[in-house]
DNA sequence: TCCGCTCTTGACCAAGTGATCAAGAATTAA
DNA sequence: TTAATTCTTGATCACTTGGTCAAGAGCGGA
């Protein structure tokens, strides 16, 4: 028998120039949009040659799929780890605490899935209808079985989870309106975590 | 005296044309981005060739510029009509159901604003400094001064207008996000507008 | 009708862009 | 060291795209 055909492990520079690649799609990517951006933009942003770019990613589309797959994950974390067992309006206050931390952080991720939804989600409408569907399902079960206890006011779950997503990415997404309406003070972020949190507690304790 | 140099009047084919051309542009702009977009696309999309588009806008800022301007009036009428005099709770539900009918019935409007604003909004940046703040701070004020009442609950009032704009725009903007994880349902805008409604009252009424 | 102005278009151009390729440089495993 | 493999790049290609231009067609007022 033969050896068995191995999966071609990843070289050290392989592994390297990847990631350099994918920190310089994410910036160029948000900035710009799929069709904005060039593949120079980003072989420059990283120090590559167009050609040696893509000789680790053939093509454009594979880069931005590469970027978006390895941001997902991460943009979703803190909605996952919604508990069922915790306190609602704590676990909610926490919940909205979490993702617009994340927006302040990562904007740029923020602004990429935002162009990409934006612009008809074509590259990550499969991940939507899946594997996303089923876990804001799940959550908005949970938080509908804590209305049928009487432990939050009644709302419609999948239009609060919108809700929290919408004004938490807001201020990473529309960025430069948040700025230029409010001349972007130093407790921006901090007064806008404190806002949407009462706004949504007061709106969902139970009466 | 010799006759004052007129303003040169539109010709009826020059207003007709530049109807289709920016009713064309909203479509395509709003599809695909300012540098998404093509002018062949819009010329195609509008039943014009394309020298006979750019005789009518000479460059491709020109057309996006215009069919910003064109829409950006009506898309702030719901703000200015928030009446200091009305009974608050009142004005901010009318207001929260008009913007998101707004959002219904002109999707493409809110795209189009999204996407500039969401890559740097380089092309009506002097507008939100200057007439959006204009416009916003005199309405935060007019909320400010009804919280000052007793008549709201305190939040602060520029982050409220900016979680009505998100939460509202979110189902024009993430539209194929929504769709995927509702499944679009016929009743998906009525149960929003009740949700949101709902949400932003209790959270606003005075304990 | 006639004349000036507006409108329309086919052909074309320069710049930019995604992608390829062959050949050489660097790295790695033996 | 050596040979195979991986990595890198200058040159180049096909194609798209914003924009121009000259020439002709169409229109409206006198």
């Amino acid at each position: 028998m033969g050896e068995v055909k191995t999966i071609p492990r990843k070289t050290r520079i392989q592994a390297q120039n990847e990631e350099l690649i994918l920190k310089a799609a994410l910036e160029v990517f948000s900035a710009y949009g799929f069709r904005g951006a060039t593949v120079d933009q980003i072989a420059t942003s990283c120090g590559l040659s167009k050609p040696n770019l893509l000789y680790y990613f053939r093509r454009k589309e594979d880069i931005y799929v590469a970027v978006l797959e390895h941001t997902l994950h991460d943009w979703l974390e803190p909605l996952r780890s919604l508990d069922p067992a915790g306190e609602p309006i704590d676990e909610i206050t926490r919940y909205i605490r979490t993702k617009i931390r994340l927006s302040r952080d990562n904007p740029k991720a923020s602004r990429l899935f935002a162009n990409e939804i934006l612009h008809g989600a074509t590259a990550i409408g499969a991940y939507l209808k899946g594997p996303l569907k089923e876990l804001v399902d799940e959550k908005a079960a949970i938080i509908a079985g804590w209305i049928a206890e009487g432990r939050l006011n009644t709302v419609d779950p999948h239009h609060l989870i919108f809700a929290i997503w919408a004004t938490t990415q807001h201020y990473a997404d529309f960025e430069p309106q948040v700025t230029a309406v409010t001349g972007n003070p130093s407790d921006l972020m901090a007064k806008a975590e404190e806002t949407l949190t009462q706004l949504f507690v007061e709106g969902l304790r139970p009466r």
